[in-house]
RNA sequence: GGAGAGAUGGCUGAGUGGUCAAAAGCGCUCGCCUCGAAAGCGAGUGGGCGGGUGACUGCCCCGUGAGUUCGAAUCUCACUCUCUCCGCCA
């Protein structure tokens, strides 16, 4: 969320966010009228405390010496009284002050070009061409299909939509890529590898601002207030949630691996085949605590980090900044990776990666202490995709298919496959 | 799942209705001492919000949330987490 003080000392700033952001701004207004409210309430119930502590010391000395002091006593019972509503009418108001605070997304970074939708994005750069054939390439469902890798059908059975089983070599290949990106992450890049549960509390998803507002994308649990996460994102950035971290430890840089889980609503009849959305899917995720004055050289090398995957892979991408109309609500400025699929004859997202600024920190309360002591600040967080796992694995069946139906197994991969180098038909 | 114990500042740990943000010790910072260091001695050492140019100053915080009371770290209730024992279990 974005500092009260910034959001009453500028709010022109906030309002021309949201509207850039193609936001309404009516609940910019409901904040500050109810900040107003607070603020007010705040000098009388503080100078009606001040009179109350007085009173208290000036009982206690009476009682110890024998005093009468019922009229003292008397006359703060109403003062108790007056006290107490002004108390309930200020915690009606902190709590529609929080409730629009997360309401509120955070402010694009100026580099953010101004756009309405994800058409205008902007192509920032590429790495090789669209992958070329003599023949027509078949989209990944049917490659894995008829590899026997793919079982949509019983996954359908046993779940649902929108599941898969990965069978043989498919399963293989799904395990390979997870080891693959994480060692890259861990020996190559300097991030320390965890594993975090699954299932996280109501407090951390509001901590990196999936609650409340996207609240129906994500699956709970049935009378418990516990959370399928849908990025590890969630459980990673919430390790440090109200800490505060010595300076000299930064920057933290974090790799996981994790299942996510989307409940993908408004998405009925998107990408319905293949890998690209399920509601369960595999991720290894990065993510980094960092200096607030290195937050966009981190960004940079974050992307860096996660488009190496693709590098090794030898799969051809694209990256792209996104408009303010599209970048992520809790995000200041996110860079997309995307990968070319042949059956989409386009590029499709494989990672994003994103500059939470100070957003997340305030959310989570996340500290650091400056070198040296001194108040503690806030960090900034980051984190993005490194990658998610089955896109990848379809990008690699498109892009490495042979006419007959065969796919090639990237070099990089093959010592986690035993030595496997192509996947051929049963 | 059952039984019990506990949650206080960076740490250990006192405090069971009233000048308690809170003893003491450790740690840390500064000073004295020293060629330097240790030891010793002295002083200082939590956070949040607000007011004041400043010296300074008001409110809040003793796991979380309600309640009793003129007044709660202290009493009541609920919840969360931790530890010990038993049971169960990958």
């Amino acid at each position: 969320m974005l500092d009260l003080k910034l959001v009453r000392a500028q709010s022109d700033l906030v309002r021309d966010s949201l509207i850039r952001r193609g936001e309404k701004t009516d609940i910019l207004d409901a904040l500050l009228e109810a900040d107003a409210r607070r603020r007010a309430i705040l000098v009388e119930v503080e100078e009606l405390k001040r009179r109350r502590n007085e009173a208290s010391a000036q009982i206690a000395r009476m009682k110890k010496s024998g005093e009468d002091a019922t009229d003292i006593i008397a006359e703060m019972k109403s003062v108790g009284d007056a006290i107490r509503d002004l108390d309930d009418e200020l915690s009606v108001v902190d709590g529609r002050i929080r409730e629009a605070l997360l309401a509120i997304p955070n402010i694009p970074h100026p580099s953010v070009p101004l756009g309405r939708d994800e058409s205008d994005n902007i192509e920032v750069r590429r790495w090789k061409e669209p992958t070329q054939f003599a023949f027509e390439p078949k989209p990944h469902w049917d490659i894995g299909t008829e590899l026997g890798i793919f079982d949509f059908e019983r996954a359908a059975k046993i779940t649902g939509a929108r599941f898969v089983i990965y069978r043989g070599a498919g399963s293989n290949l799904a395990r390979a890529l997870i080891n693959f990106m994480l060692d890259l992450h861990t020996r190559q890049h300097g991030y320390t590898e965890v594993f975090p549960p699954y299932l996280v509390n109501r407090d951390s998803m509001v901590g990196t601002g999936q609650l409340p507002k996207f609240a129906e994308d994500m699956f709970k649990c049935e009378g418990l207030e516990y959370y399928l996460i849908p990025t590890a994102e969630v459980p990673v950035t919430n390790m440090y949630r109200g800490e505060i971290i010595e300076a000299a430890l930064l920057p933290i840089k974090h790799c996981a691996y994790t299942a996510c889980f989307r409940a993908e609503a408004g998405a009925s009849g998107r990408d319905t085949r293949g890998l690209i959305r399920q509601h369960q899917f595999d991720k290894v995720e990065l993510v980094k605590f960092v200096h607030p004055d290195t937050s966009y050289d981190e960004l940079e090398s974050l992307v860096n980090n996660a488009e190496r995957v693709l590098q090794v892979l030898d799969l051809p991408y694209r990256v792209t900044m996104m408009c303010t109309g599209d970048v992520g609500f809790s995000a200041a400025k996110k860079y997309d990776i995307e990968v070319w699929m042949p059956s989409y004859g386009r590029y499709v997202e494989i990672s994003s990666c994103s500059n939470f600024e100070s957003y997340q920190a305030r959310r989570a309360d996340i500290k650091f202490r400056p070198a040296g002591g001194g108040k503690a600040e806030l960090v900034h967080t980051l984190n993005g995709s490194g990658l998610a796992v089955g896109r990848t694995i379809a990008a690699l069946l498109e892009n490495c298919q042979r006419p007959d139906g065969s796919v090639v197994i990237p070099e990089a991969l093959r010592s986690y496959m035993g030595g496997l180098e192509v996947i051929e038909r049963p």
